[in-house]
RNA sequence: GGGCGCGUAGCUCAGUUGGUUAGAGCGCCUGCUUCACACGCAGGAGGUCACAGGUUCGAGUCCUGUCGCGCCCACCA
């Protein structure tokens, strides 16, 4: 059996991904129960944006799907990461396009593999051809088609909602990007903190000398004032309630009026009213029932409206304005002035407030459901403490703008009778109009937003609207996981449109990781230009290294630093195991054993039971932090398990028990037991090289994917304590190596240890002597603890007593090392002492706590006793 | 303005309801090419758990305050 030295990283993946949908044990469809998400290939729908923060989620869900199907569950289902996959997906159709094929027509097995084919030709070089076809696209141009069940889904969730009254088209102040010429929910707006100016303008009062200062951030628009308020309360301007001002510049008069939405205290006590152009003054707008006057249009110039300014941009405009009020000496003054300035989060052009006729989910109704389920626990977050933060934003919510006056997206299912004017919602276009009984129909221009049909994921994707199989088995969905920074786009919505869709919460548990992060902590992006491409490090250090440390690094409610450092040991984590089975093969070979699985003999040996007795611990461990999602503890138990204990104890006495033994005997048996054992624990969370493994010593051919989880072994007896006495042989191991590097005695220096031990440790001593002798590089004497007069370099402690003869022995070394360990059990032992002669501790700490803590101070005693006893004889 | 979080070894971070000597990886020091692995092995140094109080028999862990850092939300001119 021929195997490399060093694992190369991806060897096998691509064989094994494919394997694993060939086959039917994971399916290609990331948007169906069973799916794989091992992110070795380019996953159809997120190609061009492929980014680490999909590698997190693949990775663990992927890890979570696996282990789930080990333990015998088939209902779990993790709904995927696609939202927007709409731009990437036309990506890869374009691609197909090209070759004159339809993605719907290939199906999706087909579609796959030829992504596949791409992959295995080109490398991981498909992202760049791919975000160069994403590049040349014109997107403002593009209609995209979705499928049609995930098109029939968004229709009828519309309807649904509409006909609940719960949709509604009206005209309302909107965030409207003027480069995007679209209108943007306010979660797509971004607010920062800008250094602006706060212009003091005096509107002069009609009839009088006297003049109003309003203060304003934004001057251009008192082009479009209808009105100024003042606070009723306002003793300065009891006067002039009921009168007009002339509006500067325009030659207009307009009324003050009384609003509460005027506060005495913050500058002059006086507001300008623009209802067009501003959301506060909207609404005051309708309270007085003023008119709106647009002089900001669509493409943020100024409008025939603006007078002399029609035509401006409307940053010149402003200029402009300043300029000409101070001409006229109206300018009061200008303060310095920071504001936050609501922007659009893809293009960052500062958003126009303006007032348009769009569509609109009616928030508060859905809202409060939504809070009752995560209230309830119906829904759970973890970690917790993303309750406040969705119950703040659930609790002041505003209704949500899904119109979009974009290309690409889900057409409305609305139609405006070309006669009346009216609206007729409905799955398709109508025959006639119910109003007036036209036939001239024209389907509403906009699309929604993404996140409408994306809210949509956990049941569209499953068949719904209808009672499809998959809705009845997989709804609600077991587990969600994802960023936090789309738990209001997304997460949210999904909840909203769950309860409302379908009278159920979407998912039961909601898993919310951090960001990765760059080595500055910076949050990868594009713009930045800090991102790690997960398809160029899957191949540099293999994907089973990117999932493992990727997976170390997710604890509860912290970002991922993500560093060079990280794959790089998790790589050595890949290598070792790859050689830890190199070693158990050539060894095969060697002793003729035959590939095979075998169940555990008899676990005679001490190794055998302390590792048998691991692999229980650890089989159950790693189940309980998979149930917690405590995924770092996840990988931290398996890494310990497999290099601390299997490598570096398990392996090296097995290798020497090994050396003359033929044959598939107890010893054979239980290493390969162990060994495929960990195997299984490893393969959520390194499944690519784990199948491999399994392959090569499984000749049943069937995947280790399903497998069954392991199990405590009741049939095989362990004994009380099933790790003592190889505890035992680690510290007289141990202790070996440490004299012997105290005493800088080379290694090829033959020595003798002489070894007087208790009854413990006797046993083991004399049992394992050939194997103590091989780890500790020694010639072993082990003979009863008779206690002679000691000399050498010595060790002591309350199970034996190890000397080792030497010629020179270095006595500053053993009395040092003696020293630093007699003042630590001095501290303990004093400390443990106060504790037990403190009244109020004995009454009020557990029995328990006690118990232990005497157990304790009786080691140390002993303990100390001893190293006194070795430090006095070094004297 | 409202809300959330962080500060533990030189670096990146774990530390589960308070309970023995606070852990890991990387880096560092010493010694090793030992026939699985130098992407390795053996040994070692390194922490007043940001600071100040408080609760407790007992605090890295709970409470209050201070300092430093970060994030999210928000229509006050």
């Amino acid at each position: 059996m021929q195997i490399e030295k060093v694992y190369e990283p991806g060897r096998f993946e691509a064989h094994w991904a494919r394997w694993w949908i060939e086959n039917g044990i994971f399916t290609a469809d990331r948007d169906k129960p069973g799916a794989v998400f091992s992110m070795v290939i380019p996953p159809p729908n997120v190609t061009g944006s492929l980014h680490m923060g999909h590698m997190l989620d693949h990775t663990i869900m992927d890890a979570c799907t696996r282990w789930h199907r080990m333990k015998g569950d088939n209902t779990l289902w993790l709904p995927g990461t696609d939202h927007a996959g709409i731009a990437t997906q036309m990506v890869v159709e374009r691609q197909l396009a090209e070759q004159g094929t339809d993605r719907h027509q290939l199906g999706r097995e087909e579609f796959l593999r030829r992504v596949w084919a791409w992959k295995e030709k080109y490398g991981n070089r498909i992202t760049d051809q791919m975000k160069a076809i994403g590049d040349s696209v014109d997107w403002s141009r593009e209609q995209f088609t979705f499928s049609p069940q995930l098109s029939r889904a968004v229709t009828e969730a519309f309807i649904r909602l509409y006909e609940k009254g719960l949709i509604y088209r009206g005209e309302y102040m909107i965030n409207w990007c003027p480069r995007c010429r679209t209108a943007l929910s306010d979660l797509e707006t971004a607010h920062e903190e800008t250094q602006g100016s706060l212009w003091h303008i005096r509107y002069p009062v009609t009839e009088s000398d006297r003049w109003l200062t309003v203060a304003t951030t934004r001057p251009e628009t008192m082009l479009g004032d209808t009105a100024v308020a003042i606070n009723a309360r306002d003793e300065r301007y009891q006067d002039l309630h009921g009168r007009t001002v002339n509006l500067p510049l325009m030659d207009r008069q307009i009324p003050i009026v009384l609003d509460e939405m005027a506060d005495p205290e913050f500058g002059s006590g006086v507001v300008k009213v623009t209802p067009a152009h501003d959301p506060n003054d909207f609404e005051a707008g309708k309270r007085h029932h003023l008119p709106h006057l647009k002089v900001i249009d669509e493409e943020a110039r100024m409008t025939s409206e603006a007078g002399p300014y029609a035509g401006l941009d409307r940053f010149e405009a402003r200029r402009r304005v300043v300029a000409d009020l101070e001409r006229l000496g109206l300018l009061e003054k200008v303060q310095p002035y920071v504001l936050p300035l609501a922007t659009c989060s893809r293009c960052k052009t500062v958003i126009e407030p303006l007032v348009s006729k769009q569509w609109f989910v009616r928030m508060k109704p859905l809202a409060e459901k939504a809070i009752d389920a995560v209230e309830s626990g119906a829904i759970r977050f973890v970690p917790e403490n993303w309750n406040a933060t969705y119950f703040n934003w659930m609790r002041n919510i505003r209704d949500w703008c899904i119109s979009r006056q974009l290309w690409w997206g889900h057409r409305i299912p609305a139609w405006h009778c070309e006669e009346c004017g009216r609206i007729v919602v409905g799955r398709e276009a109508p025959g006639k109009c119910p109003h007036c009984g036209s036939n001239q129909f024209a389907q509403d221009p906009d699309v929604l937003d993404t996140w409408f049909s994306s809210g949509l994921w956990p049941f569209s994707t499953l068949g719904w609207p209808d009672q499809t199989p998959d809705v009845a088995k997989y709804y609600p969905t077991s587990l969600l996981i994802t960023g936090f920074d789309i738990l209001f786009f997304w997460v949210a919505r999904m909840i909203v449109m769950g309860i409302e869709c379908t009278g159920e919460v979407p998912f039961r548990v909601v898993h919310m990781h951090g960001l990765v992060r760059d080595a500055e902590k910076q949050k990868m992006s594009k713009t930045k230009g800090n991102t790690i491409d997960p398809l160029d490090i899957t191949a540099q250090y293999g994907t089973d290294a990117v999932r493992m440390s990727l997976l170390k690094g997710v604890a509860a409610g912290t970002d991922i630093v993500y560093t060079e450092d990280r794959l790089t040991t998790a790589r050595n984590f890949s290598n070792k195991l790859w050689n830890a089975a190199r070693l158990i093969f050539m060894n095969m070979e060697r002793s003729g054993v035959e590939p095979v699985v075998p169940g555990a003999a008899a676990a005679e040996a001490i190794e055998d039971r302390w590792m048998f007795s691991r692999l229980n611990c650890s089989a159950r461990r790693v189940s309980t932090y998979f149930e917690q999602h405590r995924y770092n503890d996840v990988a931290e138990e398996l890494w310990s398990l497999f290099w601390d204990h299997f490598c570096d104890w398990y392996l090296e006495v097995k290798k020497l028990r090994l050396a003359e033994n033929t044959g598939l005997d107890d010893h054979w048996r239980n290493l390969l037991y162990s060994f495929t054992t960990i195997l299984k624990l490893l393969h959520p969370a390194i499944p690519f090289i784990t199948e491999e493994l399994w392959h090569r010593i499984d000749p049943s051919g069937a995947s280790i994917a399903v497998q069954p989880w392991p199990q405590p072994r009741e049939d095989v007896d362990l004994g009380p304590e099933p790790e003592r006495d190889m505890e035992l042989l680690q510290l007289i191991v141990t202790e070996i190596r440490n004299l012997r590097a105290d005493q800088k005695v080379d290694k090829k220096q033959r020595v003798t240890a002489r070894l007087y031990c208790r009854p413990d440790a006797l046993a083991v001593a004399e049992t394992e002597h050939a194997i103590i002798e091989r780890l500790g590089n020694v010639s072993l004497h082990v003979s009863e603890q008779s206690a002679p007069h000691l000399s050498g370099a010595v060790r002591s402690n309350t199970e034996f007593d190890l000397v080792i003869e030497l010629p020179d022995v270095d006595k500053s070394a053993l009395r040092g090392r003696l020293e630093k360990e007699i003042a630590q059990l001095a501290g303990l032992i004093a400390r443990t002492d106060a504790q037990l002669s403190n009244e109020k501790f004995m009454k009020g700490a557990p029995a328990r706590v006690i118990e232990s803590m005497r157990e304790k101070r009786s080691e140390y005693t002993a303990e100390l006793q001893k190293k006194k006893e070795a430090h006095e004889a070094l004297a």
